[in-house]
DNA sequence: AAAGCGATGTGCT
DNA sequence: GCACATCGCTTTA
């Protein structure tokens, strides 16, 4: 049985934290699978939302780490983050894609489709799927109805530039399970693979 | 295969 | 106003 994690292992650098994530399990109220797909945030990143400081939006990811930060999106979508690094540093983790393995009636139920790639291939998906809502803002992961699970064994993860974004554009703080299905998107042939 | 566009809330200039 | 850490549908090539 894999490691649940909690707020210590939210504590390192962005990036760091990201790429930690890739090949985890995520599960709410029993429903998800693993994490195969993050994107990296921080203060000193002019794309993050924390870049100009704390406002009533974005003061989750002021607070502690190991917490969630949920957003809206383009009016429509709820999109999930990992708080990390320490309270006051405006760190966290984008969750942009899962391989959907709990709870997958439930999730076709939730996003009116049946094509299981699709179901949590992107951070709106994800956030559909799993039925994130704006009330668990600000609420541990380590606290039901989150569970976090450690990833096991070595996994080589893909590099690349985040999606979406037009400040920041060239850094690489996208990550993706190599080789996985369940992709928001392709990343750009030759991108960097590490070992994790 | 790619490009265009509507839906629609929230934060910033 | 306008931009935006998006998605799904439609149109064009």
């Amino acid at each position: 049985m894999p490691k649940a994690l909690g707020p210590a292992d939210f504590a390192g650098d962005a990036a760091e934290v990201a790429v930690t994530l890739i090949g985890a399990t995520l599960l709410v109220d029993g429903v998800g699978g693993m994490i195969v797909e993050t994107e990296a945030y921080d203060r000193e990143d002019a794309a993050s939302h924390s870049h100009s400081g704390p406002t009533p939006r974005n003061q989750a990811m002021f607070g502690p780490p190991g917490r969630a930060y949920v957003y809206r999106s383009y009016g429509i979508h709820w999109c999930l983050n990992f708080v990390c690094r320490a309270s006051g540093h405006g760190a966290g983790v984008l969750i942009r894609a899962i391989e959907p393995l709990k709870g997958i009636a439930e999730m076709r139920d939730r996003r009116g489709l049946e094509d299981v790639k699709l179901l949590c291939a992107g951070p709106g998906r994800v956030g559909q799927a799993l039925g994130i809502v704006h009330a668990m803002n600000g609420m541990r992961l380590d606290r039901q109805p989150f569970r976090v699970l450690a990833a096991e064994g070595p996994r080589d993860v893909v590099v690349g530039p985040r999606i979406g974004i037009s400040k920041a554009a060239e850094v690489p703080w996208r990550f993706g399970l190599a080789g996985s299905k369940f992709l928001s998107r392709r990343f750009p042939s030759h991108s960097a693979i590490i070992r994790a």
